[in-house]
DNA sequence: AGATAGTGATCTATTATATGGAACAAATTT
DNA sequence: AAATTTGTTCCATATAATAGATCACTATCT
């Protein structure tokens, strides 16, 4: 709220050029988000220069390429996603479906980490891309395992209780043509170990099939080697260091309140 | 230069933070950047509004996912990305080392896209990473191949007669231990077809690989698959439509002047 | 062809907005 | 226990963003 306005005007556009999906002109863009030619083309001009949004052949404008490196790098520093890694290869050679994992930020579930399946008809989430939290297999999961409110406040209303009893019975959370029909997804909660104490929910691993695919390989199966996948990567994390965290974790309440 | 200061100041923000590996404390940032902690704090309260930085348990500041989404979509928007993806897994298949494609984007050399060999040691260069234009084999290509002026002013001096007359018969450009000891790069132009009239270099391919391991392929072959694999690439991207580009063209020269 | 409406870029006075110093509470260091 | 160092908030001042008009240019429409 007390941000700076002009950055979050520039941001504005960056988005909007993200979601257009085409490039799109000086005229075009002030249009859809209200602001004059003049105000965009400054804007710009700064995203521009750092390589943020690129101009295509016709001057048109859209995302740049420094967002890769940008956002490649943020990713990279997500140690889930490096202990992670292998085990999705190993899992992908074995079933040959896609497997993905998935991280709560700010609330919401965003795709942390993927490996597409071999199959032609295959599941392709997109790393960085934000989840629902309702319908989903993971969204299920972190609505059983994960602290209340972290979650937004979409997913305010409790679980059904028969379903919360499935994910604890089986320990994965499931989705059957719930989310998009004709696809779905088994999610296993990955566990770090805290010092000393309990563990925390610090991502979860799933696995994103056709439903006749699914079916062929059986739930049990998929359950199971999940389940085995996400301790494998609980154990390459190794044990958080909750040495300095207090002073953080404090200030991040005050901040939501 | 008629750019928006405070977009420019986030901005240099969003890149010390992608640039220092760590997350970062705001005063740390302050101090790097010669910012007040408090017009730093602004800054940073907006991009983390927008998930483009994001902030780990200790309350430190780190380059946000949202960054992975838009730079994904970045890249998801480069032809010459996709038409070369399938032949990039082909040549891994087959050579088992690492490739990758390269385009000039404001005057940089950038990685559009890669696939890594599947050896212990292979070469891994980032998706979005700038590469020298100086003493690598793309960088040598563009200097032959590229229209002149396009590259930045680092590479006014022209290439050495004899390489250049060395590129110019073989049709690739090499780098044996040149770049990073123990690394020898090929790299081949892909050529796009416009209307009617000539062709434009769009991109390059190379392939990368520890000079053992490329000694042992030999170059005669690499440099064979690869200028086959570049002409698959161009048959793919299709004809250039040259239709509305005057406008841009123009435009884009009177901007760079 | 000629006219028109579109584009991106540039300039300007006005005004709204970012600035940065000081003060704050919390939490590590010394 | 005192002294730093942290992140955060506040506020008068000055700077920097604003938005309208204008320009050069290209397509599109009679």
């Amino acid at each position: 709220m007390a941000g700076a306005a002009t950055v979050e005007k520039a941001l504005d556009v960056l988005f909007h050029l993200h979601e257009a999906g085409t490039s799109l002109g000086l005229s075009e863009i002030g249009r859809a988000l209200d602001l004059p030619k003049s105000s965009c083309h400054r804007l710009l001009t700064s995203l521009v220069d750092r390589e943020v949004v690129d101009r295509d052949d016709a001057g048109h404008y859209r995302p740049g390429l420094a967002l890769l490196s940008l956002g490649i790098g943020a990713q990279g520093r997500e140690p889930v996603v490096a202990a992670a890694r292998p085990i999705l290869e190993a899992e992908v050679a074995e079933l040959g479906e896609t497997v993905f994992v998935v991280g709560l930020r700010r609330g919401r579930l965003r795709v942390l980490e993927k490996l597409e399946g071999t199959g032609f008809l295959r599941a392709a989430p997109g790393v960085g891309d934000v989840i629902p939290s309702d319908v989903t297999a993971v969204g299920k999961l972190y609505r059983v395992f994960g602290s209340r409110a972290e979650l937004g406040s979409e997913s305010a209303v409790a679980l059904d209780p028969i379903e919360e009893a499935d994910v604890l019975r089986r320990g994965y959370g499931l989705n059957r043509d719930a989310w998009i029909d004709g696809l779905s997804v088994l999610g296993v909660p990955i566990w770090q170990q805290e010092g000393g104490s309990g563990s925390r929910l610090v991502a979860s691993l799933a696995l994103a099939a056709a439903t006749a695919r699914f079916d062929e390989l059986g739930e049990e199966l998929i359950g199971r080697r999940l389940l085995a996948a996400a301790e494998k990567i609980a154990g390459r994390l190794g044990v958080a260091d909750t040495g300095r965290r207090r002073l953080g974790a404090a200030k991040q309440i005050r901040k939501e309140r």
